[in-house]
DNA sequence: ACAGACCCTCAGCA
DNA sequence: ATGCTGAGGGTCT
């Protein structure tokens, strides 16, 4: 077999493995003085799920500012990790196509050795479209809540020609959280930079890709060390390196990520009053984190443009408030909530 | 309930 | 070319 290397030579090895899987090997090749190491990938087949864009627009849904990881690649493709997996995919009219790439060895070995072993792991059956359909949420039908709150609003019936297929995906909370403590008073340019070097810094590496390097996002664990706060405050994370660090500490307090994911299975308000209790999150960040990540579809973030849309055209009376108060934040959020039911969280996205 | 302060970056403009 | 200002998916005191 010829295996493609980062270095743009061939290298054979290993012809019979995997001669009766499905999957393709990639190997990138580094050589580091005498020896050789070796970062194997596994990349599946091209797989597809049937879904109109009506159901699914990635390019809004993974660039809309939910999550900030999604990086568009040359090719058209979307790629991002999820699961400790690298993802790509792209779409067309009538369906989602994707693909996994993950790394089966990386040793300073000869990898001939290592990768028989691995040959049983890599046919391990993985339900990869499971993990998709639930990352996208694709058993909740989009098209018939556009329809309901086309009919409760005028004003979404306008503009929701020009967004269709926008979807809320369900994130980790882990990330979604340290992602949206980053997020206040800041812009989304700058957002990804940082958790960009939030993984780079504490993440591990997943693999190298034609070039680009893919992190996992950081442990819980990683971030609630001391020394964090004032390496994220070299890296420019300004006054949000402290939340940070205390809220990762906070959560390992409360019982790490089962504390987080427990907030799936309590009442929106519980979870949200929850969240406001670490240091970063207020009202609106907790209200994003319930929202994307915890289930919690009811929820209405309300950020500054929140305010002003919210101002000009569904609470009138607002029209010469100039701040967002508590009492203001929960008018607005009860309008919305009132006004689009269950998934209100979903239509405010739109 | 409401200012300020808080880190940093980047348009927009003089 | 430099310098100033305000706002950017807020939160805390």
């Amino acid at each position: 077999m010829t295996i493609k290397t980062s270095r743009r030579k061939n290298v054979e090895f290993g012809s019979k493995f995997l001669e009766s899987s499905q999957h393709q090997l990639i190997c990138l090749c580094h050589t580091r003085n005498i020896g050789c190491i070796f970062y194997v990938m596994a990349a599946s087949p091209i797989m597809r799920i049937p879904c109109k864009v009506a159901e699914l627009s990635l390019d809004i849904s993974l660039n809309c500012g939910q999550s900030f990881r999604w990086k568009k690649r040359p090719s058209g493709e979307w790629a991002g990790v999820l699961a400790g997996y690298l993802w790509l995919m792209n779409q067309d009219e009538a369906g989602l196509n994707y693909r996994v790439v993950t790394p089966v060895v990386q040793s300073e070995a000869s990898p001939s050795e290592s990768l028989p072993a691995k040959k049983a792991e890599m046919k391990e059956c993985i339900d990869y479209e499971h993990m998709v359909k639930d990352y996208f949420q694709l058993d909740i039908d989009l098209e018939s809540l556009y329809r309901q709150w086309s009919l409760a609003d005028a004003n979404f019936d306008k503009v929701a020609k020009n967004f269709v297929g926008v979807r809320m995906l369900k994130q980790d909370p882990v990330e979604n959280l340290f992602a949206f403590i980053c997020s206040s008073n800041n812009n989304i340019q700058r957002i990804t930079g940082m958790v960009e070097k939030l993984c780079e810094t504490y993440g591990n590496h997943l693999l190298t890709y034609e070039d680009m390097a893919y992190y996992t996002f950081p442990s819980i664990e990683s971030l609630a060390e001391e020394k964090v706060e004032s390496k994220l405050r070299t890296l420019g994370f300004g006054y949000r390196a402290k939340f940070i660090q205390q809220s990762a500490a906070k959560i390992m307090k409360n019982g790490g990520r089962d504390w987080l994911l427990n907030l799936r299975t309590v009442s929106y308000l519980e979870a949200k009053s929850s969240l406001m209790t670490l240091p970063g999150i207020g009202a609106k960040v907790a209200d994003c984190i319930c929202l994307m990540s915890l289930n919690h579809s009811v929820a209405i973030p309300v950020d500054t443009h929140v305010f002003q849309i919210a101002k000009a055209n569904y609470v009138p009376h607002l029209s010469q408030t100039k701040s967002v108060t508590d009492k203001v934040y929960n008018e607005i959020s009860a309008h919305f909530q009132s006004l689009f039911g269950t998934y209100a969280g979903w239509a405010h996205s739109v």
